[in-house]
RNA sequence: GGACGGGUGGGUGAGUGGCUAAAACCAGCAGACUGUAAAUCUGCCGCUCCUUGCGGGCUACGGAGGUUCGAAUCCUCCCCCGUCCA
């Protein structure tokens, strides 16, 4: 059998597909290792903030050490100033899984993202992409007019999402506004055409679900780490790069608040409190988003919690 | 010892006689989410009962009394905390 040849190919038309998915700090990097170490697998990161390159530190990359000779990819893609989408991490998992496949290799997902992990699993809808400049006229209506404003528009445009859309998620409404403008068509119509789920690959979900307290302290205790292990020198490094303030990744958790306090503007413990709280209000978020998702295994631990790793390799193996 | 200022629900903190179970914010819990998603937004948030209603009962604004139809709000005493004077 030559080296091209996808393994999966021999047995069945379908490879196999692990996802580890949990909030931050529940362990996924671990045992997405230990699993990808263990079945013949490299790690797809699906997480919106590794994407970004010299992010490292905050974003909880597992640096070249750690990843113990197991490729990880969909990191380090673009630039700290370009904005990058959902759609953006379709596409390129989309391309990393095919090069995977025919290496014979297993993918290993390791997901703190769930829109991405639901780009990627189930597809996104044929809609247009972002328009700076729309974005920046609806932007500035909502500074003269006020939230309501803008969704009275949408309203008007689209009766049945301004129903869906709260008045004051602006976020939303503009999404909806550009996509009914850019499409010429309403945001259900395009919802309704369908969207593109993956296929080829047997899918098996394992969540990482520990109890909160637990979660919370370890989150606490993650932050402390990270400044441990240079993350401020890190922030004084991106601020030298002359990366604006207003870049996306500064407004990841803990840039922003780090930021502050390089420039003298926050006492480090200070900071290290509101990154804390950010962390764990934003673990609390991602937890309920993956209750949604479906067909997950669920495991009530951590993931470096070798019970936890034992169990998830036992599902993964199936 | 004296003079002021202050003690409010898990936290910060509004509220100076009824419209107050008590603003607002935070925390907490629950939820939404199709191209910014580590984002954005929504609901609940003293206890309790039921025929789940702009419903009933109970407890609550440092403590104990008092005034009043009615007090977190006024009076008295006491206990704490802060600042200043001795």
């Amino acid at each position: 059998m030559s080296a091209g040849e996808p393994v999966q190919a021999t047995g069945s038309e379908f490879g196999r597909l692990i996802v580890v998915l949990g909030p931050t700090a529940s362990g996924k990097s671990s045992l997405g290792l230990s699993l990808a170490q263990r079945l013949g697998g490299e790690i797809l990161v699906c997480d919106s903030t590794q994407a970004y390159r010299y992010f490292d530190i905050g974003t909880a990359k597992v640096s070249a050490p750690e990843q113990r000779g197991i490729p990880h990819h969909l990191t380090d893609l673009v630039e700290p100033d370009q904005v990058f989408t959902a759609g953006d991490y379709r596409r390129q998992a989309l391309s990393s899984l095919e090069d995977l496949r025919r290496r014979g290799k297993l993918p290993v997902i390791t997901a703190g993202t769930g829109l991405y992990l639901r780009a990627l699993l189930d597809g996104l809808a044929e809609a247009p992409a972002r328009s700076e400049e729309l974005r920046e006229r609806l932007r500035e209506t909502v500074r003269d007019r006020g939230a309501e404003y803008l969704h009275r528009i949408l309203a008007r445009l689209d009766p049945e999402t301004a129903a869906r859309i709260a008045p004051r998620d602006t976020q939303k409404v503009i999404r909806a506004i550009e996509m009914r403008i850019l499409a010429k068509q309403p945001v259900a119509e395009i919802h309704r055409a369908g969207r593109e789920p993956l296929k080829g690959y047997q899918v098996t979900k394992i969540g990482l679900l520990p109890e909160r307290a637990p979660l919370y302290a370890r989150i606490d205790a993650r932050v402390r780490s990270m400044l441990a292990a240079g993350w401020v020198g890190e922030v004084e490094k991106l601020i030298a790069m002359g990366i604006p303030a207003g870049a996306k990744p500064f407004q990841f958790i803990g840039y922003s608040e780090l930021r502050e306090h390089v420039l003298g503007r926050m006492p480090l413990e200070a900071a290290v409190a509101k990154i804390q709280q950010a962390t764990r209000n934003f673990a609390k978020r991602q937890i309920t988003w993956f209750r949604r998702e479906s067909g997950v295994n669920w495991l009530s631990g951590l993931g470096d919690d070798p019970a936890i790793a034992a169990e998830a390799i036992a599902l993964a193996a199936h």
